[in-house]
DNA sequence: CATCCTACATAGCATTGCTATGCTATGGAA
DNA sequence: TTCCATAGCATAGCAATGCTATGTAGGATG
């Protein structure tokens, strides 16, 4: 019919636009072009304008965290990788700091959450594995405890990423989760240890 | 020696920016002034400019939160207290979404720490409080147990306050609580009794 | 080969935050 | 009370923002 947008063009303005978040330089129409050899116009070709652009890397973002998420090892003990899967959380959010903020600073729609309903499926399985192996107790609904388990991750990671608290306070994420498996029906004193080997993983 | 400012001026552009915020109106330097009758400059000389204004929104942000936090009444329980500190934090956040968003979307600074820390003292004080009446071990550190309460409240405000999670999801809020005053010592069967009786003050 | 649609560049639009320039009025010193 | 330096304040203009209108060129399709 007509021309076709080339693929890469795309791609190279996303990655641009997550390399000048990383250094914190604004993203405007015109710096974000600048040096690529395409005009203004391929950003609304290309994304509609420069909202598309932060979607676009909203959904970078979502996908780095699945990607991070799924870097975390099963092993023998369920509850150590749930552990895991949270300290891979926060890391991803410290990692990517500006991105983390992106993802969760406008109010998601309904394709980014989509690819958060997707991160947490993991959390889902981990937490079915753990009552499979009879560390929780039966009447546990795996999404209620995935959920609880992304809201300390997130609210962790979101207070040291924005400053309120410092990296030390990192420490009360095995807190929180040990906490929440022990009332889940795990055995405080294994618990414990589990979540530590979970959480370590972190630093 | 020459003209003072107008407290009032202040006042009146703050409190306009407050309103713009509730009604998604964009804030931007010249519908901030129209129709108070000052001009532009106005912003420069009482705020220093727009990040200025910024500022003062996240201020007034803390100072809403905490009057909300003050509201809390403290009763014979002090682990209901706890939760009905957690429930003020969380409804703060819904009842003012945009002034939420704006406290935490930037990275705070020294002098909006200071205005967290002092939100975390009701905090710290409700769970000296239960220490004191035996429901928590002795060896619990009121800063921590404080912080990893205000850790979950955090989580689940965001969460809920930019779409991930549906308004339903506040109910987490007791079981996370429940599971943290379990682990810090309390009998878990009270515990969920206290933490439902302040938690339900959310709706 | 011819055609037509689409990618793309250039230029210009309104709006943004900010600053330079005067003017005015007001509080402290004489 | 008189005076004037100084801070508040308005107007106008700056560069930079996102976006759109217009014209061109290039490639896929018949």
């Amino acid at each position: 019919m007509a021309r076709t947008k080339d693929p890469a063009v795309r791609t190279a303005l996303i990655e641009r636009a997550g390399q000048m978040l990383r250094t914190r330089e604004p993203i405007t129409l015109r710096s974000l072009v600048a040096g690529t050899g395409v005009s203004t116009m391929a950003v609304y070709t290309y994304f509609g304008g420069m909202e598309g652009v932060w979607q676009a890397l909203r959904q970078e973002g979502f996908t780095r965290l699945a990607a991070g998420l799924a870097r975390v090892t099963t092993s023998a003990d369920p509850v150590r990788d749930l552990a895991a899967l949270g300290a891979a959380y926060v890391r991803n959010a410290l990692d990517n700091p500006d991105l983390y903020r992106v993802m969760f600073d406008a109010t998601v729609d309904l394709e980014d959450a989509a690819a958060a309903d997707e991160s947490l499926l993991g959390l889902v399985r981990a937490v079915d594995r753990a009552r499979a192996a009879g560390r929780f107790d039966a009447g546990v609904d795996p999404a209620d405890l995935a959920t609880q388990t992304w809201i300390v991750g997130h609210g962790l990671a979101s207070l040291v990423a924005t400053g309120p608290l410092p990296r030390e306070a990192l420490a009360h994420g095995a807190s929180l989760l040990t906490a929440l498996f022990v009332k889940a029906g795990d055995d405080p004193a294994t618990c414990r240890r589990s979540v530590a080997r979970g959480w370590k993983t972190l630093s």
